[in-house]
RNA sequence: GCCGCUAUAGCUCAGCCGUGGUAGAGCAACUGACUUGUAAUCAGUAGGUCCCGAGUUCGACUCUUGGUGGCGGCACCA
């Protein structure tokens, strides 16, 4: 029998009896035989011993690809159970998959291990990696894998094999001592694994559901060599230095304290940002027909039962008693937005009516989900509800898609990530009406032009919706921007518009936000730009330094100048020496360093430099105004 | 909420476990001197219910225990 292998460039290789991956890639080369960790037949990924029986499309895989890094981190979770079980044979093993930079493995065992046991962990596997031990794949039958793994007391292997389907096959590898049911495929060896770390041990409950027991997960990365693993450890070492807990501590932009978990105290410099991107939406808002209303803190039961938040979300509500009343601190916007719709009679011809809000809510977060800005009890969205017919959702979805770019481009952010949610298995509403309003979405994303993924099954109870994630200069995806249709709402509290015939409808009401909350997303932009925005959102966007005593009027005259100009100024004219206050204005990245001395005051003139330790060069007041306008663009917005 | 870790000066952290006797550093702050040319001038001073409560003890920052906050995950996220 004759086996023709097809390689990726096209050439072809015969076979005169059926070949393993290996015996191909050896026949290629020595060099590709050794670097080998799997095979690619016709597009499926199979082990090197795996036999080609019949003429076949293969690429070898190696650590260069995508795939065998992969397998390099699958194998390496493997490496790490075997580890685990040597040393704490009483442990049993879950499961232990890749995840983006490395893979975790969950263990079940009597206590918690501890940093030492991660490093003895570690330890064992450079051990079992040096002794390169073969890794060899089985197949089992179900009543025998079963058998085996109850005798090894691994309970929890007995419940997965319980949970695969019968007709599939079960297939288990092994490597010396150690077998784990897997479906594969893994490196030749052990000593393929060579750059890994192991990273943490937290809690994770079996099957994500929290009603199971608590398994100990230790996570570990692993690369293709030393050298990959130090940069991924280097870019770990750069996200600390961006955390904005850190910077807003450094920068004084806010803090938090026990007396008000999850709630942010924000200081001057803190507050001023969020101000100056209010300030932006407002515009927005103004410039793209919305209207900005205020609604109340406090707000009657009676609201929230009808609205349905109550009877879903009550748990997670602050509550506040007066006068035998029970009134929600409002954990969301939209319910009062419809009050101010069902104020007068609304006819067709007032929609699509934008009622915009910085609306501030409060949710009862579960203590563990709290996280800096990014998760907290209370928090301002840019909210606002379009009141629409059906017909028009998806004009409006086209037209909201294109602000969001718009926006996150002005903040500078220039990847976006689209998704589309579809119907859930519990939801209201005929499928009628989801069928159309999800060919609305889909329609004013393809609208777009560009990509978008879709997510079935993951719309809100009410509608479906787009979410909108950025992507900030790490890499790192932040969902933000949002818009949902909802038939649920208008219905329940009440909505109604006049059409052209006279006949009374109700409106479909679409909420959407760009920011998400103002919180989070200072959050994201203080990482995004570590500390050091751009001119127009910094809180000061120059300081003026004196030498010494004697120019200290002539910089106040300065600061006075550029703030009528609607600059945000400050001075320092402490009695310090230069070089002390640069450093220091320069560490809380202020972008424009001023310095007047005896020179610039003879000639009416400053010195500049920005952050980054650039010399911009001496020249007068209006050229300075000129190189700040310019740094700021279109933003600015005079006070 | 669950698992693990953790809480000492404004910040970063030592001391605490084996050895219980009420605390120390650097930076910041304040005061004084210096009047200074682009990332740290020198000297001095002050600063702490050692997260909160209870227990053990002659005596607790230290040991035990119950809370609270924070951190890393998990679960949750209208």
């Amino acid at each position: 029998m004759m086996v023709t292998i097809t390689l990726p460039d096209g050439t072809q290789k015969q076979f005169e009896q059926a070949p393993s991956v290996f015996a191909v890639a050896e026949a290629i080369g020595p060099g590709l035989a050794k670097a080998a960790l799997a095979g690619k037949v016709d597009g499926d990924l199979v082990d090197t011993s795996h036999i080609i029986n019949q003429d076949a499309e293969l690429a070898i895989v190696t650590s260069r690809d995508a795939d065998g890094l992969d397998i390099i981190r699958h194998s390496c979770a493997h490496l790490m159970a075997n580890a685990v079980q040597n040393l704490f044979p009483s442990a049993q093993v879950t499961i232990g998959p890749v995840i983006e930079n490395g893979f975790y493995y969950d263990f079940s065992f009597e206590r918690p291990f501890t940093p030492e046991d991660l490093e003895a962990i570690e330890k064992e596997m450079m051990r079992l990696s040096k002794e390169n031990v073969a890794v060899e794949r089985s197949m089992m039958e179900r009543e025998e894998a079963v058998a085996m793994f109850r005798k090894m007391g691994e309970d929890y292997k007995v419940e997965i094999i319980e949970s695969i389907p019968g007709d599939e096959g079960l297939s288990f590898y092994r490597q010396g001592e150690f077998i784990d049911l897997c479906r594969g495929p893994h490196v030749p060896s052990t000593g393929h694994i060579k750059a890994f770390k192991l990273m943490s041990v937290a809690g994770a409950y079996w099957r994500g559901d929290s009603n199971n027991e608590m398994l100990q997960r230790i996570y570990g990365t692993a690369w293709t060599d030393k050298k990959e693993l130090k940069q991924y450890l280097h870019i770990l070492e750069e996200a600390e230095r961006r955390d904005h807990r850190k910077i807003g501590r450094k920068l004084n932009l806010f803090h938090f304290q026990e007396e008000a978990p999850g709630m942010v105290f924000w200081h001057p410099q803190g507050w001023n940002i969020y101000q100056t991107i209010k300030r932006y939406m407002q515009d927005l808002f103004e410039e793209n027909g919305y209207q900005e209303i205020n609604t109340p803190q406090l707000v009657d039961y009676s609201l929230w039962d009808k609205s349905g938040h109550s009877a879903k979300f009550s748990e997670q509500m602050f509550s506040v008693e007066s006068e035998n009343r029970m009134y929600a601190i409002k954990p969301m916007n939209c319910p009062c937005h419809v009050q101010v719709f069902n104020q007068g009679l609304k006819s067709y011809r007032d929609l699509p009516l934008r009622l915009a809000e910085f609306g501030s809510c409060h949710r009862y977060e579960p203590s563990g989900s709290m996280h800096g800005l990014m998760r907290v009890r209370s928090f301002t969205q840019d909210d606002a509800h379009i009141f629409c017919t059906e017909e028009q959702i998806q004009d409006e979805v086209s037209i909201f898609i294109d602000l969001v770019y718009k926006v996150y481009q002005d903040f500078g952010f220039d990847e976006v990530i689209l998704r589309l949610s579809t119907r859930p298995e519990q939801r209201v509403g005929s499928d009628e009406v989801w069928d159309e309003s999800e060919a609305a979405l889909t329609e004013a994303l393809n609208k777009t032009g560009r990509d978008w993924q879709l997510l079935p099954g993951e719309g809100a109870f009410y509608g479906p919706k787009i979410e909108f994630a950025l992507k900030d200069c790490m890499g790192r995806e932040q969902q933000c921007g949002t818009i949902q249709v909802d038939f649920s709402m208008p219905g329940r509290l009440g909505a109604q518009y006049v059409a052209e015939d006279n006949s009374r409808h109700t409106p479909v009401m679409l909420h959407r936000a760009i920011f998400g909350s103002f919180e989070r997303f200072i959050g994201i932009l203080i990482e995004h730009y570590e500390g050091a925005f751009p001119a127009w959102l910094a809180p000061v966007q120059a300081m003026v330094m004196n030498i010494t005593d004697k120019q200290s009027e002539y910089c106040a005259k300065i600061v006075d100048s550029l703030k009528n100009k609607g600059f945000r100024v400050e001075s320092d004219l402490r009695n310090e020496k230069v070089g002390f206050k640069i450093r220091e204005h320069t560490m809380q990245r202020i972008p424009y360093l001023l310095v007047a001395g005896d020179k610039e005051v003879a000639a009416n003139t400053v010195s500049v430099r920005d952050r980054s330790g650039n010399d911009l060069g001496v020249m007068d007041l209006a050229q300075f105004e000129e190189v700040l306008q310019q740094d700021i663009g279109n933003y600015s917005r005079t006070q």
